[in-house]
DNA sequence: CAGTATCCAGACCGATACTG
DNA sequence: CAGTATCGGTCTGGATACTG
């Protein structure tokens, strides 16, 4: 079970994963400790849980996020970056570095 | 005549310009000085002179490429990467690192 | 609280053909 | 060579309502 990126393909990441709407503030949220979906979507101002919900699952999919499901009432769920995932901080970062100066 | 960001928005033009399909192997090549559209549309196996058209101009609206137009028969076009367009540099750089890394 | 189902307007983009 | 016009299928994502 693992990505299908043959090679990995870091365009094709940023095109169709980081580039999708939300993704990258859900991924600055989830690095800043943000991590459960409740918080998520009341982190940003539009996003419904339909549309994290895809985020989310194509995150975890690609392999950049973990997903721990805790068998409790209520239901709680916490996300983080795998490995993989934090090898796209330096992106992230740049990202940010870019925003602060402009 | 300036970018409608205001404030420029990192995130916005990533989600916006640099998301769309063909955008970044368009700058990564013209910073390779493959600057020519003729060149662009046989860089690229797939793109179409309209797909490329309208990603030049959506990236010549947001400044971070400029265009030159030489009254020549044939026509002569060229772009270039613009100030603004040099900050995201360091972007394109890290893609490709992490490109060669994975 | 977490996640899914449905609807649907609009964006995206590939194919093709055409103008200056 | 550079650029535009048109058509049409597909994907996106917002609104809303619902289940476990």
């Amino acid at each position: 079970m693992s990505r299908e990126l043959q090679p990995p393909d870091v365009a094709f990441i940023l095109q169709n994963v980081l580039g999708c709407k939300w993704t990258l503030h859900i991924l600055a949220e989830v690095r800043r400790g943000v991590n459960r979906p409740g918080q998520l979507v009341r982190s940003a101002d539009g996003l419904t849980t339909k549309v994290l919900n895809e985020r989310l699952t194509k995150l975890v999919r690609f392999e950049l996020l973990e997903k721990t499901s805790y068998p409790e009432v209520p239901p709680r769920v916490e996300y983080q970056l795998t490995a993989f995932g934090n090898r796209f901080s330096s992106l992230l970062d740049e990202i940010d570095r870019l925003q602060a100066e402009l």
